[in-house]
DNA sequence: CCTTTGGATTGGAGCGCTTCAACACTTTAT
DNA sequence: ATAAAGTGTTGAAGCGCTCCAATCCAAAGG
């Protein structure tokens, strides 16, 4: 900067007038210290700068897994919203990891964004307790338990409950009454998509026939409550996955044992990735709208860092049933 | 930090040594500093260090498109391979826009980053120039036609001639000899597939059947293509998609016009995603490495950031045909 | 002709940290 | 006892930038 000053015969607070586009610089100097950067490669130091102006300008996401489209989706959805607001973002990926999401958080706040954008992470409400009143922050796609006096954090849900009734209703309505749940184990939506699923069951007056394994989020999660569920004498005939990767797992493990769906069983996913839009999948699923829980997490973030709104805020977007080809009636 | 400092009494560099690990610190001070620092929540600013430094510890990343699972492995195996090198990554989306890309690598670049990495990026080696000599640069997964005269970054790739060889001679062995290629367009690595179509089908004598249309890098790009071909008289017995997307494009648009695979026509994609793995798709396809080609990525990043490396490397990983169930023989 | 006004420009302090030379003690060798 | 050689600790400079108060200058007003 210095020799860009020079170079330009100015001092380097001009320089740094022009390169932030001052308008009170004179259009003969402006041309000149343009140029003597251009001449030289200046580049300014962003760390330098975010350290004068304590001000970074960067929204830190983290991150469950990014080879999930959902959530890559949804971050898409993020860094749309928040280039927009003129806002940069940095990812990182936990990878699944509660102890990675732990440090990624960390190092987030040490690098001084401005705003946290957690997506579908497996934190609870007491990790966070502490950071939340450093950084505003916002939970995309999963739901913490909140510590009683936490200064709060916003949410940015689709309603998995509301979701997981559809996907009963719809399987009720043709016909299926042995509907079975594998679950999300400890991912972080999973409870609630539980919780829908027992009681679309039950206001279906199947209360009894409320069936749910352990599952995971991935393909291979499937394949041993599936195993499991085939070696039974009175299997179901309709199975609910957690998301859509693990009815694509559950989809091949049941290709593999010769049933047919949904002539042998139904199944339905959850989330409406690209994947369940295959033609060749088909799957039945439920929609999530992810560029646009991106962008109210961006939102809430905006509110809080422009319009100082302090209290928490949750936003509770509704599911949408996607019918495709993997329903229908259950066997005779 | 000041606080701390006071609080423990001692001085704000006595401070600074305990919190980056120095030995030579005698236990008590250590303690009371570390106990100091707890109390009042205090947290290190990676800004500020990283400008007294000059040292960021930080790999940019640049990727084509996260929502393609390819590219999103690839830098996944990035992330895994910098981490064990004590190196942060920052990634940066291009969205598949080459004038983002552009910007994205000046803000990494105005980030300090110590290396940069560009996954599938469409830039040309001019882009880069000028950028190669200010920071240690990788492409992985695409290739550059460098200026005569830069000083060089390194290339990772897979071998996209040989793989869409392999292709071919598969193709060929069970009898096919109309093999139709959908092209990447003006994706990174899509001309290096033509070539490796094309040589394919002369070395099979087949240099007279060359065919390439126009595709893209996802599922919609496959649509107007087949659509094309379908109604034209003499169709082709296979087609060799650019890759897994536009392979599950074309399967889409198959199976529309009832066309059965491989009964009535063999299809390959390129990439083996998790996505030609799902047993419903059971896409042939051909596999790259991606965690290696990430892990390579950051060793040649190393090399010479550590060792001061300074003429470009180039490594060529081997491509392999994954057969699923997508090819046969062609009809009769 | 002198003062006022207002826009353009600049010097310098400060952002939160690291680092290095210098200093203050101990301990060991002489 | 004194010199030499560690150990721990610290003051202060400096990283590259921003931003405020102060200054400068030319045009406008009296």
């Amino acid at each position: 900067m210095e020799d860009v000053a020079e170079r330009a015969g100015v001092s380097r607070a001009l320089v740094s007038l022009v390169i932030n586009g001052s308008p009170k610089v004179s259009e003969q100097k402006r041309r000149r210290v343009r140029e003597a950067a251009r001449a030289l490669g200046y580049r300014p130091n962003l760390m330098a700068r975010s350290l004068a102006q304590k001000r970074t300008r960067i929204i830190g996401v983290l991150v469950n897994d990014l080879r999930n489209p959902f959530f890559a989706e949804v971050v898409e959805g993020i860094e749309m919203a928040a280039e927009s607001g003129e806002f940069g973002i940095v990812v990182l990926n936990g990878r699944r990891d509660r102890g990675r999401e732990l440090t990624a958080v960390e190092t987030l706040v040490q690098l001084q964004v401005e705003g946290l954008a957690l997506v579908g992470a497996q934190l609870d409400g007491d990790d966070l307790d502490e950071i939340t009143d450093i950084v505003p922050t916002v939970v995309v796609a999963s739901d913490f338990g909140w510590p009683a006096d936490h200064s709060g954090a916003d949410t940015i849900v689709t309603d998995g409950r509301r979701g997981a009734e559809l996907v009963v209703e719809h399987l009720v309505s043709l016909g299926h009454e042995r509907i079975l749940h594998i679950d999300g184990a400890g991912n972080a939506s999973a409870a609630e998509r539980r919780q829908g699923y027992r009681q679309g069951m039950e206001a279906a007056g199947l209360g009894e026939l409320v069936d749910v394994r352990t599952g995971g989020d991935d393909e291979a999660a499937a394949f041993a409550a599936i195993d499991q569920i085939l070696a039974e004498p009175a299997p179901p005939t309709a199975v609910f996955a957690f998301n859509d990767l693990l009815a694509a797992g559950v989809l091949d493990r049941l290709d593999d044992a010769g049933v047919s769906v949904p002539g042998g069983m139904s199944l339905v996913g959850f989330d409406n990735t690209f994947i369940s839009a295959l033609h060749h999948l088909a799957l039945t699923t439920v929609n999530q709208p992810r560029l646009t829980m991106g962008r109210m997490a961006v939102d809430a973030l905006l509110e809080r860092l422009n319009d100082g709104r302090d209290e928490p805020v949750r936003h509770t977007l509704e599911p949408e049933l996607v019918v495709r080809g993997t329903t229908g009636p259950p066997p005779p």
